[in-house]
DNA sequence: CATCAGTTTAGAACCATTATAAATTATATT
DNA sequence: AATATAATTTATAATGGTTCTAAACTGATG
């Protein structure tokens, strides 16, 4: 939950301008009690709900991808149709839910530790992401 | 490494003709000591390099997604711009090479069992995926 | 060999995302 | 405060991977 002028200076710090735009998007993704995923699609439309002046399609995705790259997003990906983000920037896991796509946050004590015991030689770890399908009973299991 | 005559068998017992066009995709994917990853692109290149009568992109499409229906073939989505292909359909895990966007399957010795303790209620575990990007060491971590 | 459902095909359509280039805005400078 | 600048926004076009369409073709069956 943080408020206007707290956006303005995270954005300043990170080299962003804080426009209009940006405020509006800070406004939405990040005031908030608890992080949450979403895709452009949801984003652009819950925008044009709350707001008035609309932000153009190519804003969202700029300012998506900003966000991503100065570490204020975490991008999943679940299949090649669908991009998901979300707010929650720190180390987790995922359920998906195959049968309404949504996405589920998993937190420590529902995944152990993955335990990567070979590297690949001159290479770092950079991410380790696991994701669990999860169907109802009747669907096919691969 | 299955010959032509096996190839037909395989196809006929899972209700798919034996077309000509899919004897020379299964003779691409299947006729072959390893296992291996590629993207739609990369086996239609592979293809048109292979033979001289070509194949049209939709057909190998349309044989992709019956062959991964019918359990062939797996699908690795690594990011929502790049979809995969595995030809190695036991359950197992990934490492994504960032800097060569090359694939590599882990075996079990390289990652242990995923440990996951709770489940979501009415729900079936459809799948559990592990992706370990790596990237050389220069390179920003996530 | 006639029939019919399954398959292939070229090309159009689709849709999410990215590129473009002109207008606008935030910030630094005077 | 006015000006200069670089960053940002914007509408629109372009892109690229994938799916759709409908006509032509092929494999299996009796």
């Amino acid at each position: 939950m943080l408020k206007n002028s707290e956006f303005v200076s995270k954005l300043r710090n990170s080299g962003l301008r804080p426009t209009k735009q940006r405020l509006k998007i800070c406004e939405v993704l990040f005031n908030r009690d608890k992080t949450f995923h979403f895709t452009i699609n949801e984003l652009a439309k819950n925008i044009s709900q709350k707001f008035d002046e609309k932000i153009s399609l190519a804003t969202i995705y700029n300012t998506i991808h900003a966000f991503k790259d100065k570490g204020y997003l975490k991008e999943i990906t679940i299949s090649s149709d669908k991009s998901y983000f979300d707010t929650n920037i720190t180390k987790h896991h995922h359920f998906y839910d195959e049968d309404t796509n949504l996405l589920i946050d998993c937190n420590d004590n529902e995944i152990g530790k993955v335990n990567i015991k070979n590297n690949i030689t001159g290479k770092k770890i950079s991410s380790v992401e696991v994701l669990v399908r999860v169907a109802s009973d009747t669907q096919n299991q691969n």
